[in-house]
DNA sequence: GTATGTACCTGCGGGC
DNA sequence: TGCCCGCAGGTACATA
């Protein structure tokens, strides 16, 4: 599933294949990948226009472009970007946007469950206000972990996954975050001590440091791959997630895997408390 | 304001 | 072999 990680890697090859580059045409097939506004206005507004940066906000990738207005894209559980040399190479199946360029090349979106997103915005990007300091490019004292964890009842797993306090966790990366942090997820907010706080934030930015690093985590699903089809490496280097019934690397416990709001969690019951 | 549950959606694996 | 069912999970939205 792509996370920060996984939607840094897609940028930072972005920025390399198509900044400077001008949109030649542009089809969108299906109905749900452009749903915020009809999706000429997309083609409308992306043929002819010369893409002038890349950013990203937590999982939000965003095509900035000369004309001043932006394109964002958020990838949810399945989506994809594909960079093909030539536009006569075949599409994927589930491909619902081609952008081609005037230089014949091409991406590709592709998005097997549609639950992926791209929509036109202006370059202040209105629909992102509500989304909390990015977890890699921001510091700890912007996130301020002490106050927004504050009276927060919830398990310190659910509130890391809430975009509006920290923009950029997964399930993968929060899991993995909380072990090297040898935190629980199920403890509230509220109750982590000053220093736990602090090997968490540690952690956060250590964890996807180096899964950027790696180019993101690729399980078996394959539900990630970069921009060129190739798989990441961070799954590599993970100590809980999917690792369910094997030994910890730090206390040679065993990693155990439960349902927690919704959703699995893994986690060492030896060295996380 | 906060916490929790559900819908969205398709591919895959397990059970029968 | 084929069918059915549950699971995977990020976000928005509804409800308590």
């Amino acid at each position: 599933m792509p996370e920060l990680p996984e939607v840094e890697t897609y940028r930072r090859d972005l920025e390399k294949l198509v900044v400077g580059k001008t949109v030649d045409a542009v089809a969108v097939s299906g109905h749900r990948t452009v749903r915020r506004h009809a999706p000429d206005v997309l083609t409308d507004t992306l043929t002819g226009a010369r893409i002038a940066s890349t950013n990203r906000r937590g999982k939000f990738l965003v095509l900035e472009l000369e004309s001043k207005k932006a394109v964002v894209i958020h990838l949810r559980m399945s989506g994809q970007l594909r960079w093909l040399g030539s536009s006569d190479q075949p599409k994927l199946k589930h491909t619902h946007v081609v952008v081609g360029f005037s230089d014949d090349t091409e991406v590709h979106f592709v998005d097997p469950r549609t639950f992926g997103e791209w929509w036109v915005s202006s370059p202040d990007l209105p629909e992102l206000w509500h989304i909390g300091p990015d977890a890699l490019v921001s510091s700890a004292q912007d996130w301020n972990l002490a106050e927004r964890l504050a009276r927060r009842k919830a398990s310190i797993k659910s509130l890391l996954l809430n975009q509006q306090i920290i923009a950029g966790l997964g399930n993968i990366y929060v899991d993995e975050v909380l072990w090297r942090s040898g935190i629980r997820a199920d403890r509230p907010g509220a109750d982590l001590s000053a220093k736990e706080l602090d090997r968490l934030s540690r952690a956060i930015s250590g964890v996807l440091a180096a899964a950027v690093e790696a180019r993101g985590s690729t399980l078996a699903d394959r539900q990630y791959v970069d921009i060129f089809g190739e798989p990441g490496s961070y799954q590599n280097q993970h100590h809980v997630y999917a690792r369910a019934a094997e030994p910890c690397h730090r206390c040679a416990g065993i990693i155990e895997r439960v349902r927690l709001g919704g959703r699995s969690s893994h986690f060492c019951p030896g060295c996380q408390h």
